[in-house]
DNA sequence: GCTTGACCTTCCCATGATGGGAAGCCTTAT
DNA sequence: ATAAGGCTTCCCATCATGGGAAGGTCAAGC
């Protein structure tokens, strides 16, 4: 099986299944004569768990980990489920930090006419003008201490 | 006003001001005979700006764009709603793909044991292993075609 | 046999926003 | 004068992924 064989067979495009090698997520395939690398039906197995994982969102070095507990027949299911819930965890995090944004958007935008005029509701937000709220308005967003700087904000 | 003041009264971290100038965010500052950035009040303004933008989630090329009408003293307001409207869509949409791989990994969270023996329901997904589900269990999240791979998947 | 097209190889570069750190100059206070 | 701390530029790293160039290989058709 040659890498695009195995890339269509896993849904892992052929660029990130050498990525992978390279990084020591995947053992090193074997090669033919002239160099290009072969795979078996248990290699796109394998790409298949990392396909899903990403699909989970797992990071790379977590599924290093999971694919670890994978081939180990004695693991405790207690340390699958370890990585599992902190990723739930940060899924969470990331989740309210972007619905926080979205709410804070979300009233700006209602308040903005959106026609030819320039005066803008979002733009005075953003500028730091801050105009009295009649009803208890929530302009923050993700305020500096909790901010997860590690995500895409 | 040096760097690190301006840093400090607009919540910007001073490499962050050097690379939004190198990238012509920033007007380039005036320098001190012997090199050293100088910053006014205007700038410092213009700076929490952005970090107001950023922390609603604003990329740096839309916060060109804002910054632009915000200058423009006869922008319409709808140029404005419309960058803001897109934002919430983009941002409704990574809640949406976050939330489907939560709602996946709780439920196989609640199937494991989570304990020192070695059978894993989480391990049996990942590595495809579709066990017959008694109710209409949803074990997939984030299909392929729908994945946005431009987010921190 | 030779050509052609589709595949493979490696290597370098780019993304987006941010931080770390080194080497060296400047300023300010003691 | 000297030390401390701030500034400068430049390079590198992150994380996962794609793009593309230059060149080797394989299989099918003429």
């Amino acid at each position: 099986m040659n890498i695009g064989q195995a890339s269509g067979a896993s849904g892992v495009s052929a660029k990130m299944i050498r990525y992978y090698e390279s990084i020591g997520l995947m053992p090193a395939a074997g090669r033919t004569q002239s160099g290009y690398r072969v795979y078996s039906p248990r290699d796109v197995h394998l790409l298949r768990f990392v396909r899903r994982s990403r699909d989970l969102g797992f990071a790379l070095e977590d599924i290093r980990l999971l694919l670890g507990l994978w081939q180990d027949g004695a693991r405790p299911s207690a340390a699958v489920k370890d990585i599992a819930l902190k990723h739930i965890d940060d899924l969470t995090r990331k989740i309210a930090e972007l619905q926080a944004m979205k709410r804070s958007l979300q009233h700006l935008a209602e308040a903005c006419h959106g026609d030819a005029r320039p005066d803008c509701p979002i733009l005075d937000d953003l500028s730091g003008l801050d105009v009295g709220h009649e009803k208890g308005g929530e302009t923050e967003a993700a305020p500096p201490q909790t901010a997860d700087k590690s995500c895409c904000r």
